[in-house]
DNA sequence: GAACAAACAGACAGACTTGTCTGTTTTGGT
DNA sequence: ACCAAAACAGACAAGTCTGTCTGTTTGTTC
C-alpha cells in the first residue's frame, strides 16, 4: 500500500468511528486496530489525535459539499434546486450511517478552549453558508442585497433540521423545514 | 447541611461543570472537590455518573422553562410574546455562561446506546415544544390545526438559533430566526 | 450521654487513555 | 540483489477515569 494510500485509509477508518462513536470515545488503538495498521505508522502520518480530528472534518465536509453540489444539479433549476438540500438531507436521515452533523457533534464533545477544530468548524460552515448562497443566487431571481439573508435563513433551517432529526430520531424536522423554505423562497 | 441541600448542592456543582466542561471531560473527582463533599456522599446520592447526568439534565431543563415562561409573560399579549423566546435567548447568548443547548451538547458526547439520556433529552425537547404550542394557541388567532405544525416550525427556528449561535459565537443566527418567525407568525 | 445514621478523607482496584520507543519485517527503487 | 525508508508488533510510561471500600468524624435524636 502506498504511503498516500495509508493516509487515506487511516482517515477513513477514524472518520467512521469518529461519527459513530464520537471523538472522545473512540481510541488511538481502535482506530489502528480497525484500519489494520501500527501505531507509530499513525503517529508518523498524524502527530496527535487532534490533528487526525482535523483531517476527519476537512475529509468529511468535503464530501459533502461535493456530494450536495452534485445531488442539486441533478434537479430542475429554481426553486427545486434550492429544497433539494433538504431531499438530499432526507436520504441521508434514511440511511444507518445517519447520526447528525459531525461538526456539531464534534464541537460538544471538546473544550472550549480548543480554537483549533472550533475555527475548522467555522470555516467548514461557512463553506456551506456560500453554498446555499451561490444556489439562491443561481436559482432564484432575487435582489443581490436579500441573498445574504435569505441563505441565513436556509441554512438555519438546515442546520436546526439536521440536529432535531438527529436529536428525536424522526424525519418530521427535516420536513418541517423543508416547507417552511419552500414558503420563504 | 441537610441530606437534601448536599444533594441540590451536587446537582448544582455538576450541572455548572457538565455544561461548562461537558459531561465526558468533567470527572467525579472534580464535582466532588468543587462541591466540597466526599465521593462517598456523592455516591450515596447517585449511583452511577450516568443517573447524575439525568438529574443535571432535568433541573437544567426545569429552570429554563420555567424561566422563560416568566419572561414571556412580562411581554404585551400577542406576537411579541410569541417572539420573546427568542429575545430571552438573545440575552441568554449575552451572558458570559452561555454555551449552547445542554440537550445536544450532552448526546453529542455518548454513545448512541444510552437510551435513557437520549429519552430523557427527548422528553424535554417535547416539553419545551408544549411550552411554544401553548405560546401560539394563548397569544395569536390561528385555526387549531394549523398550530401544531406553526409550533414545530418556531422550534426548529429555535433550536437552528442556539445551535449555530454557539458554533459560531455570534448573535446573528438568533437575530435571523427571531426575523423569521416574525415573518411566518 | 449513648446510639445510630450520615458525611468525611482518601487509598485502592481495574480499566482505560495518548503518545513514545525499541526492535523486526516488509517494501520499493536502483 | 542490495539498501534505505517505511510499516510492523507491541511493550511501556504517565496519566486519566469510575466506582468501591475502610475507617474516622460529625450531628441528631432519644
Amino acid at each position: 500500500m502506498k504511503h498516500s494510500e495509508i493516509k487515506d485509509k487511516i482517515i477513513d477508518t477514524a472518520s467512521d468511528l469518529f461519527y459513530r462513536q464520537g471523538y472522545n470515545l473512540t481510541g488511538i488503538n481502535e482506530i489502528i486496530k480497525e484500519a489494520g495498521i501500527a501505531k507509530a505508522t499513525l503517529y508518523s502520518h498524524f502527530s496527535t489525535k487532534s490533528e487526525l480530528c482535523v483531517a476527519y472534518l476537512q475529509t468529511k465536509n468535503e464530501a459533502f459539499l461535493n456530494d450536495l453540489d452534485a445531488y442539486a444539479k441533478t434537479r430542475p433549476v429554481g426553486k427545486d434546486r434550492v429544497l433539494s438540500i433538504f431531499s438530499f438531507l432526507q436520504e441521508f436521515f434514511a440511511t444507518p450511517y445517519f447520526n447528525g452533523c459531525w461538526c456539531v457533534n464534534t464541537i460538544s464533545e471538546l473544550p472550549a478552549k480548543d480554537i483549533i477544530i472550533r475555527e475548522e468548524v467555522q470555516t467548514q460552515k461557512k463553506k456551506f453558508l456560500k453554498l446555499i448562497t451561490n444556489l439562491i443566487s443561481d436559482n432564484l431571481d432575487i435582489e443581490d442585497d436579500r441573498q445574504e439573508a435569505l441563505a441565513q435563513q436556509v441554512y438555519l433551517l438546515y442546520e436546526g433540521a439536521i440536529a432535531e432529526s438527529n436529536l428525536h430520531k424522526q424525519e418530521w424536522p427535516i420536513a418541517t423545514a423543508k416547507s417552511l423554505c419552500a414558503q420563504i423562497l
